[in-house]
DNA sequence: AATATTGTTCAGCA
DNA sequence: GTGCTGAACAATAT
């Protein structure tokens, strides 16, 4: 579920581990992941970069290397990063592996190879061709822009954060997780809500970021009020004692409480 | 054995 | 154009 606070999560874990690190080679398993380049050429390019940093908007982490080119990853639903030295250590269904000069090793892993890997020329551009909307959890994206940003939509307030050509970053779990910290019935249109929840939704959003990335993404970190530890219907809820609902919404699954969230 | 899961993209429809 | 729905993609867990 690789949302928003995963992907800075994994930035952060880049930058602590293969930031500034010579590349030696790269090895390819898998060459489904990458886009619009073979394996062969991908390790060309590659080869004696070095990471120079990172940026991350909405759920796609870049990296700068050397050259005018930059790395780009998207995590699909079950992407992740390792950084290990021995090869036992060797996570399963690893796609990419980047072999650094100090004799560790980064693998980009994905069980359900849905994630891919590019080099591109420009990460604005990038943007601006996959019409990704802001990112929310950067510190020039204020209120003001949120409120203008939802003015004029009509569909409902989850598919609207969901939406990746309005926010960038946000996905099923964490649209439920603000809502149920917003107070708000998911399936509310967004013209129907007040200023003043507009404004909790906002509130919340930033908070529930701040929360998961702190926890690290890492289930056991979680404050305990969290929707996300308790995703199964039926679960009682640790903010009212209501009862938890799933309910099922062009194919995706919702979470909410019935008790506080109702409309 | 059937179903759910997850993000993105795309097709079809109102 | 906008919003909604479902399918496809891959692979694993229950």
């Amino acid at each position: 579920m690789p949302e928003l606070p995963d992907v800075e999560v994994f930035r952060r874990y880049f930058n602590r581990t293969a930031l500034n690190k010579k590349m030696v080679d790269v090895d390819v398993p898998n060459e489904e992941i990458l886009e619009n380049m073979s394996s062969r050429s991908f390790q060309m390019r590659m080869k004696g970069e070095t990471f120079q940093a990172t940026h991350r908007h909405g759920k796609y982490l870049f990296i700068e290397l050397d050259r005018e080119e930059t790395l780009m990853m998207h995590f699909g639903m079950t992407g992740s990063l390792k950084y290990y030295k021995k090869e036992d250590e060797k996570p399963e269904h690893s796609r990419v592996i980047f072999n650094l000069s100090n004799g560790y090793k980064l693998s980009f892993v994905c069980p359900r190879k849905l994630a891919k890997i590019a080099l591109i020329e420009d990460e604005a551009d990038f943007i601006e061709k996959h019409e990704l909307g802001p990112d929310p959890y950067s510190d020039d994206f204020k209120w003001k822009d949120f409120k203008e940003i939802m003015s004029g939509k009509r569909g409902s307030i989850k598919t609207t954060l969901m939406d990746q050509k309005v926010l960038a970053g946000i996905g099923n779990v964490y649209s439920d997780e603000i809502l149920y910290h917003s107070k708000i019935y998911p399936f509310t249109k967004v013209d129907e809500l007040s200023e003043k929840e507009l404004k909790s939704v906002f509130e919340k959003m930033r908070w529930v970021f701040d929360k998961a990335i702190e926890a690290k993404v890492e289930e056991e970190n979680f404050p305990e009020n969290f929707l996300l530890l308790k995703r199964k219907d039926g679960e009682k809820c640790a903010l009212c004692g209501g009862k938890i609902k799933k309910e099922k919404y062009s194919g995706r699954s919702s979470y909410f409480c019935e008790s506080h969230q109702s409309k």
